[in-house]
DNA sequence: GCATACACATGACATATATCACATTTTTAA
DNA sequence: TTAAAAATGTGATATATGTCATGTGTATGC
């Protein structure tokens, strides 16, 4: 809990690259030009608290944010990852419940705050808008369930071999093949749900099976194919 | 996979008992009834299989349908019930994905059917009604996120309390604190992600600590603070 | 630049839970 | 009603994974 957890952003944004914007009209952008605010945040600020009101939603429109739950004995769970372009804080906005997770910067980021009032006069007037954000919920209600299942039936190696081609998917590989996003050991734990000592052993072993190549947090995928595998992922 | 999965359903279905179409006008209702086809299920039929398309949303007006996911080796992952009133099958539609879930009755249940088009039809139409469904798809998601942190950080004696206490919730128990469903082992065991002998088991420890009783499939809730306890659940 | 706090790594150990095997009981269908 | 198929229950056993302890390396802030 920092004293500055973000500064104005000045520079201009186009909303209207982002895809989920896409349906609205030109004086609907215009508006939302008018009312958004951005601002920057550094890597470890909090944007929202689990358990606390939004009374809005972001845009991420550059960086990353990470999306957790608290567990009761205060283990994170990672929910997701926002990148450019993805919306978040929407879901308590129109279910109008506390934050059911926290968001937390990982990588210097830059949001738009639309008020929660203007997002619900944009559904309610614009039924394709309204559309794409209910498009968008019911996709990532897929993939929850899907990750849920995961979960409850795959082994921690499993689940830590598909997380990392999760991860290849959403962040995409340098010409190196490796993976753009940088995560601790204790991140991917979180991600995986097992403790940090078993992922640095399982990433170990899949260093010394060949799978991959380590160096710090960046993580090369140097055989794919059997990653799928060892990850029973099938697409 | 019998031949008659399902019969027609003559008796008169009022719609607008339930909560979700409480914000549709007289005409919309009106259409809705001309349009819905409704059906008589029995236990064990399949509404969608996982991976199918889905050209429709079904109401559930009576019974229980059990919904899940098969994982790899072919356990089911259930994610959760619909009871009546609720709404099944609607993801797939709005999201225009293939199912990816299964939907199966375990409860004599009555479903009426509504074509795609009409609810996209009315979304369009009716934004107070596309609120409505967007805030349920919001919870639905909400739920998962918990649910998911649930079952990656607590241990499998805590998610069988916790399982008892959310069936507690969900479908009520009768005047002698006897659960008004009743699952075999191996459902609670797909509910709670783990073997049917594990149920087993602690079902009978939850049993010699006097946290319930038990008569074949039905299970009565002695000590529901003592379980809330076990499950570590805080509301 | 130094100190302090993390992050990473590895070993030893405990144990919750899965798996297998096999009775027994209950349910289902013919 | 009876046979077959599920579901339930219990024991023995294996093991994946969590936990604890401890050491080294590495950021990060003052």
């Amino acid at each position: 809990m920092k004293n500055q957890q973000s500064v104005p952003y000045t520079e201009d944004v186009d909303l209207l690259s982002f895809d989920i914007f896409k349906s609205l009209t030109e004086e609907e952008v215009e508006e939302l030009n008018q009312i958004t605010i951005c601002t920057l945040h550094k890597r470890g600020s909090i944007v929202y608290n689990e358990g606390s009101r939004i009374n809005g939603t972001y845009i991420v429109v550059k960086g990353i944010v990470k999306i957790y739950k608290t567990g009761f004995d205060g283990k994170e769970q990672i929910i997701r990852f926002a990148k450019t372009g993805d919306l978040i804080g929407f879901r308590s906005v129109i279910s109008n419940e506390l934050a059911c997770t926290t968001a937390k910067i990982i990588d210097e980021t830059v949001l738009c705050y639309i008020p929660g009032e203007e997002l619900t006069k944009l559904l309610k007037e614009n039924s394709e808008f309204a559309m794409a954000l209910m498009k968008l919920t019911c996709k990532e209600l897929g993939e929850a369930n899907k990750f849920l299942t995961d979960i409850a039936q795959k082994t921690v190696r499993e689940r830590l071999a598909e997380v990392l081609l999760l991860l290849m998917d959403e962040f995409e590989l340098d010409e190196d093949n490796t993976l753009q996003i940088s995560l601790t050991r204790e991140e991917l734990a979180n991600m995986v749900g097992t403790a940090t000592e078993s992922v640095i052993r399982l990433l170990s072993e899949f260093k010394a099976d060949k799978l991959i190549e380590l160096n710090g947090r960046k993580i090369k995928l140097l055989n794919i194919p059997k990653l799928i595998k060892v990850g029973n992922v099938y697409i």
